[in-house]
DNA sequence: CCCCTTGCCTTGGCCGTCTAGGTATAGAAG
DNA sequence: CTTCTATACCTAGACGGCCAAGGCAAGGGG
């Protein structure tokens, strides 16, 4: 099949990309975020969260900084050229995904 | 998180009940229906396809039964009440999952 | 006879997610 | 002072659905 058939699990990286290119932000702070966006549907566990950024960051998706604020140690990230390439490849990936499962549904699903 | 983490996975469950839910059906068919509604998107691979039958077969979400059509052997799925309440739940699922998405990416992905 | 299509099945690996745990600081509550 | 919560990072190991790759069998066209 031509689709990345990961998509499914890969949509945490999908949804992390898509925080961290409004502008540099850490861990704890992207969880917050898709917690809020998705109006408490996300809950993105530490277990996914901070394996993926690793994962990404070695992939040279993301490049990171440490800062420190009020006395805590933050570990802020910032996406690069390749990780907003691959950002839109999986939105357009998402897409095509979401309407082929809607077309098997034969339902609208409009957001 | 309230969600169902592995409704992800879980996507292709759904398919192949929305499919049988259409009327009885077999493993090839249902691959085929699943591939010409989603546009050619999808392409059940029968490493996925029949142990996801088999799987939702023991918790009674289908039922079936042998048939043979031109020296061929089908086996037959059929819904279940239980397996008709487990679509409704997917396909609500989907749709928060979808629209969680959608939500984190600020986008309006209208099938 | 060979190959493609139909039609079913299983084994074993892959790998992202989650559970559950650890470390550390700051501030509020007791 | 101690304890609890929130902030903030990290990891090891289990879990389990998906897929590649294989097997078996029958029908029909070349």
């Amino acid at each position: 099949m031509h689709m990345d058939s990961r998509l499914l699990w890969g949509t945490v990286e999908m949804l992390i990309l898509e925080v961290v290119a409004q502008g540099p932000t850490y861990g704890y702070e992207i969880s917050q975020t898709v917690g809020e966006r998705s109006r408490g549907y996300f809950d993105l566990k530490e277990g996914s969260l901070y394996p993926a950024l690793h994962r990404m960051e070695q992939q040279k998706l993301l490049t990171s900084f440490w800062d420190e604020v009020d006395g805590r140690r933050r570990k802020y990230y910032k996406l690069s050229i390749k990780g907003q390439t691959t950002l839109d490849e999986k939105k357009a990936a998402w897409k095509a995904f979401s309407q082929g499962v809607n077309g098997v549904l034969g339902a609208q699903f409009a957001g």
